[in-house]
DNA sequence: GACGATCGTTCCGTTTACGGAACGAACCAT
DNA sequence: ATGGTTCGTTCCGTAAACGGAACGATCGTC
């Protein structure tokens, strides 16, 4: 079971090469083995932790440039196709009568992204960081300033942009009603 | 040998604990060993990334949330008198078994604000869009920078402050079991 | 062409992370 | 008390990640 595709490997190896270091050099700095670094680039080896911060460290890259999210979290909640918005599920609080996910969201400038309808009852809760959020249901969005806040129902067709030339960073909170 | 000092181990307890969820629980649920999860809680053990997706996973956290950078900066303080925190109510949510309070929250730097225990069962949930936020129990504070996040149990004393100069802003969600 | 250096991979013995099972402790029922 | 359940830790055999040392390939340099 070749099981977990994170694809560290290819991302390590472009790094390194980035860097015009060779894999000997690197292992050598980073106090590994050179068959540890290989195998780890080749993707036959599951790495250890501290294997992942000696390489990582050598980079001088933070960790989380090695191990950025692999195919995707369990959320299948709200990451919608397309370009213009990117969700990291960070919480999931399960209540009896209703889901909570905590997420946070990057959306870039220049497009608009469109979600279809969610279940009946499903709301969403943004507060804005950077940029400007326009966002909302289709027919009527609304506009948030970094450090405003915005709150619909997510049961209709809805959309995500910009306002202006700069991404908006926000918080997205979702809330929905347990079905049956 | 302590050698890394990544503290994963309570920060995973801490997130499974604020969950409500056993040890053994999560261990089925991910689908590794009790002994797994309990050296890699206890920190007696230098998990295999592969172990840590599957925690992670059944824990519906991204990888980032366990492997936050590792090395709290020493950040020795001072404490002032005088607020550090303010934070904007934005919405409430009642459930049957708990309430959700979601807030935008700002720390000014150069202070450390203490919060006083809150009710056994209450966390907090804190996301972070600018600065270097230092947050949590006060005898184990977590470090988040932009675009991290962490949580904790509140019902210990708890401190709020910044690393390095800039202000910290960040959206903090509180989640309180319902008295019963 | 021969040589030395370095490249990345493979081989192999050692170390250790893995999960199943056994353990004592705590808890709740009868 | 007693049996049954679940808790988190420890024990232990197995699987595999580790680093050192080979290996062939690919270079410049003489």
């Amino acid at each position: 079971m070749h099981g977990r595709e994170t694809d560290i490997g290819s991302r390590l190896r472009r790094l390194r090469e980035a860097r015009g270091i060779s894999l000997s050099a690197l292992a050598r700095s980073a106090g590994i083995g050179k068959a540890t670094l290989s195998g780890l680039e080749l993707g036959t080896r599951n790495p250890t932790l501290e294997t992942l911060y000696a390489v990582a460290g050598a980079l001088g890259v933070p960790l989380t440039a090695l191990v950025l999210e692999p195919g995707a979290p369990p959320a299948e909640a709200v990451h919608v196709p397309g370009a213009a918005v990117t969700a990291t599920l960070l919480e999931v609080f399960e209540e009896p009568t209703a889901t909570y996910e905590l997420l946070r969201m990057r959306v870039r400038p220049g497009i608009v992204q469109h979600s279809p309808p969610h279940a009946p009852g499903v709301t969403e809760h943004v507060t804005v960081y950077a940029g400007v959020l326009r966002a909302g249901p289709a027919d009527a969005p609304l506009v948030a300033a970094p450090g405003e806040h915005i709150s619909w129902q997510a049961d209709v067709p809805h959309i995500y942009s910009t306002v202006g030339p700069d991404e908006a960073l926000a918080t997205l909170l979702i809330r929905s009603p347990r079905q049956g």
